[in-house]
DNA sequence: GTCTATAGGCAGATAGAC
DNA sequence: GTCTATCTGCCTATAGAC
């Protein structure tokens, strides 16, 4: 999932988002600052402040920057992969890279985080679930109809299954800092759904 | 799960940790304070120095605590309840309390800020998940011999299997505040290893 | 056990010069 | 765009009186 720039932002306000972005999935929102970013990047915290006026709207670019990165890959993988089956699995993969960097998914860390989000945030993640939920829907009914998949079932409940355990399975891995652990649950579920 | 206090804490201490439990659940350990807790219990900060010396150690009260409860809990079930897939209802069970109550298992949002736990926390999330795959593998066996299981491959990996699935079912139930997706990934989950 | 008083540090944020 | 200077508030923590 390679980085897609298209946004009238400055090559700074880039830079900030991308050390955020780090600080966010290894660490929480709530547990990094502006000092973090300013002291990696070399700037103070005041010039922060003019790129992004508060930490509420640097985490709502965060999330919508996340969210538009996934959104490209999702429809990479639907113009190469012809079959649902595989496009399940390069779903997971999005999942597994961001494991390999010791990073959890933004959206899942931050749902952990949730009660404590400013609200412009909250929209944002829900929105990135909802998206994730109804595009696995998609390849679900393709795969029914193309009999790779044999699902019992609302195919939404199954999607939203697909996103829990995929999350969980990160979550885990986590403390544990193995990949293995990821792969396994991931493997087991795709198994669980072909036909 | 009820309350099972034999420790030689005092009244006071215990008080602390039910609140310092609540707020881990709900915010996270990083977004919750002394302050907070001292605020709700009517004493000065100061005095909570007095029952934990810091917070580090405070945390580490309060997982040891909670895994202790929930032992307590899977020794219950498996004295009450002869059937393996009985018990994986009632372990599915033990969570789906927690989320009535609006909270996240505490070890699984700890998960989530592993990478800013001191030691001595961390060592005792790992535990808590150890504990459980154990647990659960030893289930998955019983279920398997009274052949109301029918399961494929290593029971250790399926365990973990189950434990990522409950916990992501969890953590993506907080931002939609809604039980009802916890219970259909849970159901749909033991259907899935049924024989 | 609980308090007051206090410390030092860091948080997010703003004003205004350059 | 970035800086210095500054603010207010909160954080964890400690000393010592009661």
């Amino acid at each position: 999932m390679a980085a897609a720039r298209a946004n009238n932002r400055s090559r700074t306000a880039e830079r900030i988002l991308d050390i955020a972005e780090r600080l966010v999935q290894t660490r929480g929102f709530n547990a990094f600052s502006y000092g973090d970013i300013a002291r990696e990047l070399g700037i103070t915290t005041a010039s922060l402040h003019y790129h992004f006026p508060g930490k509420a709207e640097l985490g709502e670019a965060l999330i919508k920057r996340y969210a538009q990165r996934f959104s490209g890959a999702l429809g990479r993988i639907d113009k190469e992969m012809p079959e649902a089956v595989a496009k399940l699995r390069a779903y997971a993969g999005l999942y597994a890279e961001e494991l390999a960097g010791k990073r959890m998914c933004m959206c899942g860390i931050l749902a952990a985080e949730y009660q404590t989000l400013p609200e412009a945030m909250r929209g944002e993640v829900i929105r990135f679930f909802d998206d994730h939920q109804r595009w696995l829907a998609g390849v679900l009914a393709q795969g029914q109809s193309q009999g790779k998949l044999r699902l019992a079932g609302s195919l939404e409940e199954i999607a939203e299954g697909i996103i829990s355990t995929l999350e969980g399975a990160m979550l885990i891995a986590l403390p544990y800092g193995d990949t293995a652990r990821f792969d396994s649950t991931t493997s087991r579920l795709l198994a669980a759904l072909r036909a």
